[in-house]
RNA sequence: GAGCCUGUAGCGCAGUCUGGAUAGCGCGACUGCCUCCUAUGGACCGUAUUGGUCUUGAAGCAAGCAGUAGGUCGAGGGUUCGAAUCCCUUCAGGCUCGCCA
């Protein structure tokens, strides 16, 4: 479905997340105004102001203009009169002052510090906490979703990037996340590459990483198939003689699917993902044609020229066919066996697709049929829609050759980032190869994140392999630059310190650690690890400029232990905010 | 022909859902800075070996920081006290449109 914003209709795949959001500041304005207000009081309207120096949080006045009959500059200059008294004694907000038609609040420093920072120093969860639980929902995420007839390419990785990060996210919001891949192994390109491997392959058995053996055979055959047309009716009846169950043809696809899994894992250990189950389409894409027929039965589908329909007219949507006149099933036929399959085997609460934005009409008619078909579930599936991802030549092309292997993409990276590492510092082999993959690693996922899911993106490699600006190697350079200092100080560092020695250049630091909870919060249900991206290198750069201007191991002890501190929280908060990307931070560097 | 998405500086993006205080960020360009980064010198400590600590600081360069330049927020209209944001029209690009996956 185009889940997007403007998607007027969107009903399902919200995480729930509102309720997850903690803001105690903002809270204590909302009290304070309450009670001055009384019922023209609206939440809802406070906002933090653009500019940090006009205050924590405003409360704009323009709809008090009309209950109160006076501009809305008058009106937030005799609140904030009224305010100064009633601020008297108030722990959490110091003083409320009026700018234009504004009414600013300043939250008390050290209180702001001491809530932030003690969060943000602890290692294990540096955001802040609502307390009480929320009950935990099971969630399924699939993604990946390889054709076994060639190796992973460009789009995968932003697939697979994208499902990992999603899925931390989700667990980061207390849900229980259930990892799924659905393995197209089955059609006519699975046998387009078996063909190839009959006819030259000669049993031979894979020479280089196997899932890249088979798709030379893929390539071989698309390369064949220009030149000589007569060659697809033979991978037809490959497919005819698969279906027919022939024995001879099952044990080259059991051998090929083997091969091409086995690459696929990998790659998959290379990136650090690990998914909790595989649905094989072989195995499925005989089923759902049972509920399809009960469907007809109840009247719920028709039937057209002997094929069974769904009659989508009143979601707005194409009809769709759902069993061919030959009484074979489709891929949607399939789908919605699968959708069942994996409520049914984890007792989950919603299910998530990471499927390509080509994808969109067929998951909108997949849900729409579900909902048809009465699933109580059809509600809480979304699909994660992303865009596709282009080469500054174009679009990718598996058949033509045009593809930025993932494989390849991942070592070249690697080598870019052990060529970086060398320039810059002599250290053992071993270890800068290890940095090099991390760095590597982390410089392409972010690159891959960074980008709002729903857009189209083009794969610069020259831009992504750059470790300037905002990438991923500055945001784990930054984390380094924090842990070098914590590293030189090499003592316990004292967590009972003066919250009151932290000047204007701190406290911006310490606002934008404490917008760390939300941050994940709205990035988990929206789906959108972009938004992490985004509040990471925002925090790097406050971080470095702070970082650049107030010496912290050189200060006077007082201000070096407060300084300490916010080192220690900002160091916490990169890292675990790397991770939910999916991205492993050096120990050291 | 229809549906969905996108359009913000030379390039790449955020902000749009939930309208507000000077439209943010990165790359590239120009001008600077430089500590807890790099490297050199000195002193001390240590190991089978790789090292470590302190200090000085010519210099360099940055996976660093700052400043400068760069904008009809695709175009036009409307709603509003106020529009990049909401509504309508239009242009351009992408994806898709019942027996492919």
């Amino acid at each position: 479905m185009p889940r997007n914003d403007k998607d007027k209709n969107r009903k399902t795949g919200s995480n729930g997340c509102s309720c997850y959001k903690y803001d105690l500041f903002r809270d204590a304005v909302s009290v304070v105004l309450s009670k001055e207000l009384k019922d023209d009081f609206d939440g809802s309207l406070i906002e933090v102001p653009p500019d940090h120096t006009f205050g924590d949080y405003a409360y704009p006045c323009f709809s008090l203009a009309k209950v109160f009959k006076k501009s809305p500059e008058q009106i937030s200059e005799e609140i904030a009169v009224r305010l100064e008294k009633s601020l008297v004694g108030n722990k959490v907000i110091a003083r409320a002052q009026n700018r234009g038609p504004y009414l600013n609040f300043f939250v008390e420093p050290s209180y702001l510090s001491k809530t932030i920072i003690s969060a943000a120093i602890k290692k294990s969860r540096p955001e802040l906490q609502k307390p009480g639980k929320k009950p935990e929902q099971k969630q399924i995420i699939e993604f990946s979703s390889p054709n076994t007839n060639k190796p992973l390419h460009l789009g995968h990785l932003r697939n697979i990037c994208l499902g990992e990060s999603v899925s931390r996210l989700s667990e980061s919001i207390g849900n229980n996340v259930i990892r799924t891949c659905l393995v197209n192994d089955r059609g006519t390109h699975i046998c387009k590459s078996m063909l190839m491997y009959k006819k030259e392959g000669k049993g031979m058995e894979p020479d280089k990483k196997p899932d890249h053996f088979v798709g030379d055979f893929y390539v071989k055959y698309n390369e064949l198939e220009k030149k000589d047309k007569g060659i697809e009716p033979e991978a037809q009846e490959m497919l005819r003689l698969w279906e027919a169950g022939d024995r001879e043809t099952l044990t080259l696809w059991k051998k090929m699917k083997r091969w091409a899994v086995e690459g696929f894992n990998e790659t998959y250990d290379e990136l650090g993902i690990r998914f909790d189950k595989f649905y094989y389409e072989s195995e499925i894409y005989k089923k759902g044609k049972d509920i399809v027929k009960t469907g007809l039965r109840k009247g719920v589908f028709k039937e057209e020229k002997g094929a069974i329909v769904a009659d989508l007219s009143k979601e707005k949507l194409p009809n769709k066919v759902l069993v061919r006149s030959d009484g074979t099933s489709i891929y949607m036929t399939q789908d919605i066996y699968l959708a069942k399959l994996k409520f049914k085997d984890y007792g989950a609460d919603s299910s998530v697709y990471v499927v390509g934005s080509e994808q969109n009409l067929h998951f909108q008619q997949l849900f729409a049929i579900l909902k048809l078909l009465g699933f109580s579930y059809a509600e809480r599936c979304y699909h994660l829609s992303y865009g596709m991802v282009y080469l500054p030549s174009g679009k990718m092309k598996s058949r033509e050759g045009v593809v930025v292997d993932a494989d390849d993409i991942i070592s070249q990276m690697k080598d870019i980032a052990l060529k970086e590492i060398r320039k810059r510092y002599r250290i053992r082999k071993a270890e800068a190869e290890r940095r090099a993959a991390k760095i590597g690693l982390s410089a392409l996922k972010f690159y891959l994140l960074m980008t709002d899911p729903g857009k189209d993106m083009t794969f610069n490699p020259e831009e992504s392999i750059s470790f300037e600006g905002e990438t991923g190697p500055y945001v784990q350079y930054t984390y380094a630059r924090a842990s070098s200092i914590l590293r030189k100080y090499n003592k316990k560092i004292d967590k009972n310190i003066d919250y009151t020695t932290y000047g204007d250049d701190e406290l911006v630091l310490i606002k934008k650690m404490g917008a760390y909870h939300n941050t994940l919060v709205d990035a988990a249900c929206s789906y959108k690890p972009s938004i992490v991206c985004r509040y990471l290198l925002d925090l790097c750069q406050i971080f470095n400029e702070y970082y650049h201007k107030t010496p912290v191991l050189k200060a006077e002890e007082a201000q070096m232990k407060a300084r300490l501190l916010i080192v220690m929280g900002v160091r916490n908060i990169l890292a675990s905010g790397l991770k939910k990307l999916g991205i492993d931070v050096l120990p050291v560097m």
